[in-house]
DNA sequence: CCTGAATATGTAATCGGTTACATATGAGGG
DNA sequence: CCCTCATATGTAACCGATTACATATTCAGG
């Protein structure tokens, strides 16, 4: 690899003239830049992030924490925030923290020690992990009180949730409650609980230990056995709420007939189940990106009207809710 | 920050010294490394990767490139990777070339400039990218001739999933064709149109413009409106076979009796849908692991016996085939 | 008591950039 | 003609680690 001392020596300049044509800084005569860059090419030249790191202690790099890259949810935010990044030259160093507070302090070590220029974390179990922390930091998807955060309207999509499946006609409803430690999900359940309150519906509530399919799984034939006589389930996310509609179909009930469920997140998954699962949709994609911009302006010092930015859930409609002409 | 400086003047010794004592090179006293050891905890100092980074030439990052994250085969992949890197101490970069050669080579210059000690690539467009890299690269799903790789027996898994379906008695076999520039795609259909030709059955073949669900769909259409008698589908991996599962089921038809549909790679998703895909399953998360394994291999200068790396797929019965004892 | 190896530690160069500061040149104003 | 300022470039310190080499001490063996 050639070093901005082989440019220099090549165009028979120093090394400050070198550095200075390259980032544009303080004067440098138009030949000289001229023959400096030509001296580039030649070498085939690349700087060595990690010297101007060194010095500026601040890298191109940006961290990203994300709780289970196998969860859908979290590659498309994932996505979103590295077309952002890459957009305006940053690059990604990604970490899976898997729920685990060490593993994700880990991760907050390795992003420091590489000189992160900032960090976005979806996956925050404890605070104390970032109160010391001099980059800027933003929480993705879940929030934590003093940080600036992008997160989804929780607690409308739980309203909205057994708003539009009361108006489509269930009566007896069994709400999934997420895993505790999970805020978002917490807010989801709340804002669906305090609409169910209010309305004129019976309902269970039932509590997950966790998102995976196998605990889904258990909790749907838990529901069938516990509550035989629910027509509609709310869904803590589309993966609970794909267990649910594949219990229900293995016990021969009509979706959305005998039953109607509605899942939340709109995870690519929901619209290829059968049938396709009604769900309410958080713009994960979206969600990434003004993540990443966010981060961008914090790390710019640019002003910041609202750091917590509350994005919009929309009902999405598909085939597990029955149409609203059908019923009353 | 605390600097290896703050810890040798707190510990009262040279910096030398504290690096030896941190890396366990050369001698240290006993009563020394215990002092190093206690003003290091109080002040909380961490080494900075970067400065070690920059005079070894060498950092603990690895560069981990994927075509997209949200295929959520990539994710998979990436899991294995980052599972066994954590555990040996390095750390990934990701990028995602979204198959576009600039892209790629975009992130393979910054993997460059930030030192990275080893790069995996599930995504090499251009090989001429690679061939001047001085780190080694691992190659995973798809390969590239001089290079290590880690792939799925995509020949086989082809040949399987052809056979399976015969036997468990489709006569007319329509086969999907992936992406013309997709190898590991071309590999499976190479293989079942093998297997084709040698039995005693009608087929078709279509091929399609990408792996993405929309272009998936279309295909379907197209399928029953053409080739409105067949009884099997191959299709070329589990998106494509969501996608013709759909279609089918909203034509009326019964599946797996009125039509067979075997998918490839067994995706998450596979498992939740209705029916349940029947499909030739890549050991991704395997897949993943194995080629970080390689990888660290070729870091450490260890001997390799196998550089090409190819994994056995299995066939996972689900419900979108007959059982085969119902059929002759 | 002397010598050489093992132990223990310090000094300073180095990695490849950036930048504060010094220096040099030429143009324009008084 | 001298002074000042804008332009152009070079020198060397610096970022925070690692390590080659030098130096100092101790101890065993002859």
């Amino acid at each position: 690899m050639a070093t901005i001392r082989d440019v220099a020596r090549k165009a028979g300049v120093s090394v400050a003239t070198v550095s200075r044509a390259l980032n544009d800084k303080g004067y440098v005569h138009e030949d000289t830049r001229k023959a400096i860059n030509e001296a580039i090419k030649e070498l085939n030249y690349k700087p060595n992030e990690v010297a101007r790191s060194l010095y500026k202690k601040k890298s191109r790099l940006i961290g990203l924490l994300l709780p289970d890259i196998r969860n859908p949810f979290f590659p498309e935010l994932a996505r979103g925030v590295e077309d952002i990044m890459q957009e305006s030259g940053y690059r990604l160093i990604i970490g899976n923290a898997d729920e685990k507070p060490e593993k994700e302090n880990d991760y907050i070590q390795t992003f420091i020690q590489n000189n992160v220029i900032g960090i976005i974390s979806a996956s925050h179990t404890e605070k104390k992990h970032y109160k010391h922390l001099t980059c800027p930091v933003v929480f993705l998807d879940r929030t934590s009180e003093p940080f600036p955060s992008v997160f989804a309207d929780g607690y409308s999509g739980g309203k909205m949730a057994v708003r539009e499946i009361i108006r489509r006609g269930s009566k007896r409803i069994t709400l999934l409650r997420g895993p505790i430690e999970v805020k978002t999900a917490q807010d989801r359940f709340k804002g669906a609980l305090d609409e169910l309150c209010r309305a004129n519906v019976d309902f269970n509530v039932m509590t997950m230990a966790s998102f995976a399919y196998h605990d889904a799984s258990k909790c749907a034939k838990e529901i069938f056995e516990k509550f035989p006589d629910t027509d509609g389930v709310i869904a803590s996310n589309d993966i609970a709420a794909a267990a649910i509609l594949h219990e229900a179909i293995r016990k021969g009930k009509l979706i959305p007939n005998d039953l109607q469920i509605i899942g939340f997140d709109d995870i690519p998954l929901s619209g290829l189940l059968f049938p396709p699962l009604s769900t309410i949709k958080q713009p994960a994609y979206e969600m990434g990106r003004e993540a990443a911009k966010l981060l961008i302006k914090l790390i710019n010092n640019e002003p910041i009207q609202n750091q917590m930015i509350q994005m919009p859930v929309t009902f999405i409609e598909r085939q597990t809710t029955r149409k609203v002409e059908e019923n009353g």
